[in-house]
DNA sequence: CTCTGTGAAGTTGTTCACAGCC
DNA sequence: GGCTGTGAACAACTTCACAGAG
């Protein structure tokens, strides 16, 4: 599938999962072909940037006509490697956390969420959408016993130091860090740093940086 | 307080919100001093990184002794104009977006929400940790008598373009976007797309890529 | 003529090498 | 010596201009 590109440019990759999100829309209105053109419209960005991503694929376009839909689907998923399960854990099982394990379009992407960890007591024990919520002081057996693709980390920024011992230990091979804390990659393990409230304060800068300009 | 930089360039203003939480984290700590090196650490950067991003403020360090992390929190604040209230509506309180009607990090960051809205009868008229919920039909009419910096969109994906209009036709300085489809900035709103599944959908790239690499 | 695909040019971002202050 | 600040060199990304297929 891969063609020119060793391995996807950064950003390029970023893009894609983008553009598959308005393939799935196009895709569900039963439109089935797009244009560089048109795709690039919808995503803010220009046609020439839609093909020079696809460059990194083998020709999936038709010149004079544009793109099959459920083709260019498919090369994505490929290549981004979701048409496979993925075991996921989610560690603080809060309105975040808890949020991801009932929401439906993780799961519908082949992300199973396989068991949630807290140090509650009330929680732990239970289920949270038919998912059991475990001890955190459990997470390093639960580890050796089960093979987990990627780790999120919904929990206070102070218990991440002792989680990631644990995981930096094991064979987990990712983590989705949602707490106001950098986690680097290293060989063993990728990594993916979200704060929700940075982005509020990117969007502060740019609201401030809009009125200043007048 | 801007020196040779116009606006902050894009990857820069990201990475100044990420030093930020360091930042506060060290503070907290009663940490007063930092290099750019042990930053840089933290942050799985390099330090001329760090001193790059700084060029574009008037000078905050002291050669050979680092920076004071208060004023170096002081300058990224009023840089990113956090230093101010800004309100913010949560349209589509779901899980998520009641988990951040009580993320209590936004309220300190003085992001207040003051209103969410839902097209759901049962949950109209009631209070989602004491900010008022109202139906989505009275969202046109709010936007007028309230100003509203940002909008949080956290609603069923068909839902956006019907919100988008409203939102379009207000007073509206920025919207972050949580669903699935790309929300475009033009003149009058700036904007931001986050979508976490395309985060795992990028971990499983990382991964997937790894264990080729072997 | 329409739309894809791609080297070449142009722009933006990062790293190097070192000057300047503590 | 230690650390910041920055022009210059380098690398990555985007845009341009146009060749090539339907």
């Amino acid at each position: 599938m891969k063609k020119n590109c060793k391995s996807l440019p950064k950003y390029t990759l970023k893009r894609i999962t983008d553009y598959l999100n308005e393939l799935y829309l196009l895709k569900a209105k039963g439109i089935t072909r797009i244009s560089s053109r048109e795709l690039s419209k919808m995503m803010g960005t220009t046609d020439v940037q839609v093909r020079k991503d696809l460059s990194c694929f083998d020709s999936i376009g038709k010149r004079g006509v544009g793109y099959d839909v459920t083709k260019f689907i498919k090369v994505i998923e490929t290549e981004l490697g979701i048409d496979r399960e993925l075991s996921v854990i989610v560690i603080g099982v809060g309105r975040l956390g808890s949020a991801l394990m009932h929401y439906k379009r993780l799961s519908q992407a082949k992300f199973s969420i396989i068991a949630g960890f807290d140090i509650a007591k009330e929680k732990v024990g239970k289920k949270v959408n038919g998912i059991p919520v475990m001890h955190s002081g459990e997470l390093e057996g639960f580890l050796l016993k089960n093979r987990i693709e990627i780790a999120v980390l919904t929990l206070p920024v102070d218990e991440v130091p002792g989680v990631m011992k644990v995981i930096r230990n094991s064979d987990v091979k990712a983590v989705l860090n949602l707490t106001p804390t950098m986690i680097n990659e290293d060989d063993g393990m990728a990594s993916r740093n979200l704060d929700i409230v940075s982005d509020f304060k990117i969007l502060s800068y740019k609201i401030k940086e809009r009125a200043n300009a007048d």
